[in-house]
DNA sequence: CGGTATATGATACCGATGTATCACCATGTT
DNA sequence: AACATGGTGATACATCGGTATCATATACCG
């Protein structure tokens, strides 16, 4: 065999050139060939490690759930170590803001999948839903320990909320992206809601922005 | 002149095709041949009466939201005269909502031009901000005149519920196109919003879903 | 009644894009 | 040392999509 190379890291950084890509010009800008450029690599070498464009597209999907879901380890591993589930669940939530350029890209990406998934459903469904479960999982956890730590009105119906905050928060992230609204606005809203929805006698301020 | 053909008729016709094809394989299925099969013509007539793609395609958003403006007033104009605010809001969010045909492809295809927008920034913008303005400036007059009525808790800051309504709606419609929630689920989540906003003492039962 | 501007069809052109092919290089194993 | 195999480059091919061109039919105006 010849020199051996990394091959998970190869397309990995294959990978994040389509991000770039996507991010930069628009998933419908993404070509084999801008790819290849963008990653400083020749054609044939994305055509190597991803046989099929089809294959490139789900591949950097999957790269990008991963990616993010590495963002949110870390984020959510910086809280102090017994976290109240308001705070917890504003930091989830502001990590999906488009706040920096990395956030950005994400939720311009997601979405342009979003959309891509709306029509050509089996392509690229199953990493996405995987995805977006995960973040309704973890969702629902954290309400559920709120709820049992006695910080949410009696007779919340978590899995409305937890639909609730999710689709809020994909609709502000969609806004701010769009020019719409700022960061600061979005954050508003979400804070706002937050205050609604633990309405406890003890009023406690949220977390970090 | 041959036989004088109106104009606007034919152009709306095609805008029709567009938007049709959109939403059945996506909007990077626009093409201009597709179009022209889609409504019946030759490619020639695409080209006549939207000079290049980028004409036809901001053209087409445009048709697409002065339909679904009439949509909206359709539906608003079926509610008994004095509606109550809440009535009148409720309506206006649902019509929103992906419940039919219609609407599914309003949604799928409005959330493309989105994504679009969100990179070919200039090329969309126009048509696509003054149709979403004006979704934001009907919602505000209607919580203006739920406070006016007394119906909102004080302190209610309306520009902060607005965004919050609009980017609500738009989330939870994305999740119906997708597959994730299902229209009741959509719906459950609104409702219980509204509940919320409204909390005065009169809680009172929402409009026709 | 003829002409001219409007309206429509057929078709050609060029660039981009996904995919395929062929050759070649490098290295670890026998 | 030889060779088989993993890795890489150059390039070709077919298709598709936007745009352009040429021709022509229609009907209204003078």
């Amino acid at each position: 065999m010849p020199r051996t190379v990394d091959h998970e890291e190869r397309r990995a950084h294959i990978a994040d050139a389509l991000v770039r890509v996507a991010g930069r010009d628009g998933l419908h800008a993404v070509t084999m060939r801008a790819v290849a450029t963008e990653a400083g690599v020749s054609l044939r070498l994305v055509q190597y490690y991803f046989d099929t464009k089809a294959q490139l597209m789900v591949g950097a999907l999957r790269h990008l759930e991963r990616q993010s879901h590495q963002r949110w380890a870390r984020r959510l591993a910086e809280l102090p170590d017994p976290v109240s589930p308001r705070a917890f669940i504003g930091a989830f939530l502001a990590e999906a803001l488009p706040t920096d350029e990395q956030s950005r890209v994400f939720h311009l990406v997601g979405t342009s999948y979003a959309v891509l998934a709306m029509t050509d459903s089996d392509l690229v469904e199953e990493p996405f839903v995987a995805g977006v479960d995960n973040l309704e999982r973890q969702l629902t956890d954290a309400l559920r320990r709120a709820e049992a730590a006695g910080q949410l009105p009696p007779g919340t119906d978590i899995a409305v909320e937890v639909a609730h905050l999710l689709a809020l928060n994909h609709g502000l992230g969609t806004s701010v992206v769009i020019g719409q609204r700022t960061v600061d606005e979005a954050w508003a809203v979400l804070h706002r809601h937050l205050d609604r929805l633990f309405a406890t006698d003890t009023r406690a301020t949220a977390a970090t922005p």
